[in-house]
RNA sequence: GGUCCCAUCGUCUAGUGGCCUAGGACAUCACCCUCUCAAGGUGGAGGCACGGGUUCAAAUCCCGUUGGGACUGCCA
């Protein structure tokens, strides 16, 4: 249980919510990073599961398959908080018997009706001296200093101040007895000791009440354990600059991993909020990360988690993939039943008796810089694989149905289409631009009937390579099926 | 309300007293390329919240103001 040569030990100690938290994914970077960093280095995943109503299975399967997805295998873990009950129940039962912690009785409501008008807020310490036992309605509050101030040591913001008397009598055991999160966390990470304490900024309002524990716990189990470093990240915002919610944004990892972002590109992102590389290049490998970070460097504003900017990312790691990798990598998108694992917010695309692998592997160059997401791939290529193309009516109106040129160009393309020689991209473009000559157009009108009419849209793929993929017989019966086309 | 944190282009950031006429990236605009759409290329617009100090010199240090935010549970 102790560092390897001194390494770093650290954790992240998510509690089980249902899915990964964007939020929670940038501080599992920041920690794995601040691991990867010494040979000795320990990253843990510890999962905070000790109120009974975050305590689903399959909610902490969320946490792990997350984890797995953005590359950080925990070199211990996952432990379960819950798992130390017993130890959390002794650590306040030490902490009791010498004197740390005093039981009370007050209600909220008693509480609160004991407060003078514009008193400070919290528990006034009511029951501090009044020497309760344990009882069936009796809270275990700890007895906070109170004079003095408690220093936390931030390793982004510096030292932060707290007054010993501005911090309340804090509960740290219900009256049900199960020990609550202030305690529990403090006595896991030193129990793990855990050096460097890496999380949100939400929680440094915590840090002197858990500095003051941590100190409390040496004493009282007269072992010294070394406080860790604490490093409080600055908070993801969303556009109205307020902390990301679950209820309100898209934090949940998983749907960025549906959505087709690549694990790279995702962290690669994620590194960027709140930090940055060195130099004027914000495309990076992790190892470079892994090498350059430093908690010191951390902005202490809080970050826009802008998808937009994510997105560009993510095309462009797209498009660095050799076309192999790229055509494997999307398979849980276009042949979901092929792959080991499918997206989990959406149907395939198209049956797997329509799919082509073959054609796919001759597609995939046509579309691999013209999509930023896997995602993003079906809807443009599914009239190579659908029976007939899904019409974009709005388009089709525009340009064959409204346009005075539009049969005509259809009519003529069949003609022409019939008679070309070889049936491969730079033919057809000939025809096509003949036909257009012909009529006195240029190509890039002459070209739109037929890409309505073939593909359905009149944005795609180049359109001659397509033709040619999808060869004469399907195209010239397209180009007629939209002649035919009622309207 | 109390405690605490924060403040450079719309957004993410570089900048740690002179190298700043404030750099990069996303987004945006224009042009080029072009069979559509992208991608790519070139260029443009766009920022140190405000007010006082300190200093020969401040985006950078100090104070205040304003503005945002977090916490304020017998949740984590």
């Amino acid at each position: 249980m102790r560092s390897k040569a001194g390494g770093p030990r650290v954790r992240i100690a998510p509690s089980p919510t249902g899915m990964f938290h964007v939020g929670t994914a940038r501080t599992a970077l920041f920690n794995w990073m601040i691991a990867r960093q010494h040979p000795g280095g320990v990253f843990i995943l510890r999962i905070e599961d000790t109120d009974e109503s975050r305590n689903k299975e399959e909610w902490v399967g969320a946490i792990t398959s997350s984890m797995e997805w953005l590359g950080f295998t925990p070199d211990e873990g996952p432990y379960r908080q819950s798992e130390a009950r017993s130890a959390h129940e002794a650590a306040a039962f030490l902490l009791r018997r010498m004197g740390y912690l005093y039981y009370c009785d007050c209600t909220t409501a008693m509480v609160e009706a004991r407060k003078a008008p514009g008193a400070p807020p919290g528990y006034d310490g009511f029951c501090r001296d009044r020497g309760l036992e344990r009882d069936v309605d009796t809270a275990l509050r700890f007895r906070t200093p109170r004079e003095g101030v408690t220093v936390v040591h931030d390793l982004v913001r510096g030292d932060v101040e707290f007054a010993n008397d501005q911090i309340e009598d804090f509960v740290v055991a219900k009256s049900s007895g199960d020990v609550l999160y202030a305690l529990a966390n403090v006595n896991d990470d030193r129990h793990d000791r855990i050096t460097h304490v890496i999380r949100g900024e939400e929680h440094l309002a915590n840090a002197p009440k858990q500095i003051l524990l941590w100190s409390a716990l040496n004493a009282a189990a007269r072992e010294d354990v070394p406080l860790p470093f604490y490093a409080h990240l600055p908070l993801l915002v969303n556009e109205q600059r307020k902390k990301l919610s679950k209820r309100r944004d898209a934090v949940a990892t998983e749907l960025y991993r549906d959505q087709g972002y690549l694990p790279e590109a995702f962290v690669n992102y994620l590194a960027l909020l709140g930090w940055s590389p060195r130099g004027d290049e914000e495309i990076v490998p992790l190892s470079t990360m892994v090498e350059e970070f430093r908690l010191e460097d951390v902005s202490h504003s809080p970050a826009f988690f802008d998808v937009k900017k994510l997105t560009h990312m993510n095309g462009e790691y797209l498009r660095a993939l050799d076309i192999e990798a790229f055509i494997a990598a999307s398979a849980p998108w276009v042949a979901p039943w092929a792959s080991g694992w499918r997206p989990s917010d959406r149907e395939a695309p198209w049956r797997e008796d329509q799919f082509d692998a073959e054609l796919y592997a001759r597609v995939a160059p046509l579309i691999q810089e013209r999509v930023a997401t896997f995602g993003e791939i079906a809807p443009m290529v599914e009239f190579f694989f659908l029976d007939e193309p899904r019409i974009d009516e709005t388009a089709f109106a525009k340009v064959i149905t409204n346009d005075a040129n539009g049969r005509g160009l259809l009519e003529g393309a069949i003609e022409r289409f019939e008679k070309v020689g070889e049936w491969v991209a730079a033919s057809l473009h000939e025809a096509v631009a003949e036909l257009g000559e012909s009529m006195g157009l240029a190509l890039r009108k002459a070209q739109a009937p037929i890409r309505c009419a073939v593909t359905g849209t009149l944005v795609g793929p180049p359109l001659f390579e397509s033709l040619e993929l999808l060869g004469r017989a399907t195209t010239i019966e397209r180009v007629r099926a939209a002649l035919e086309r009622p309207g």
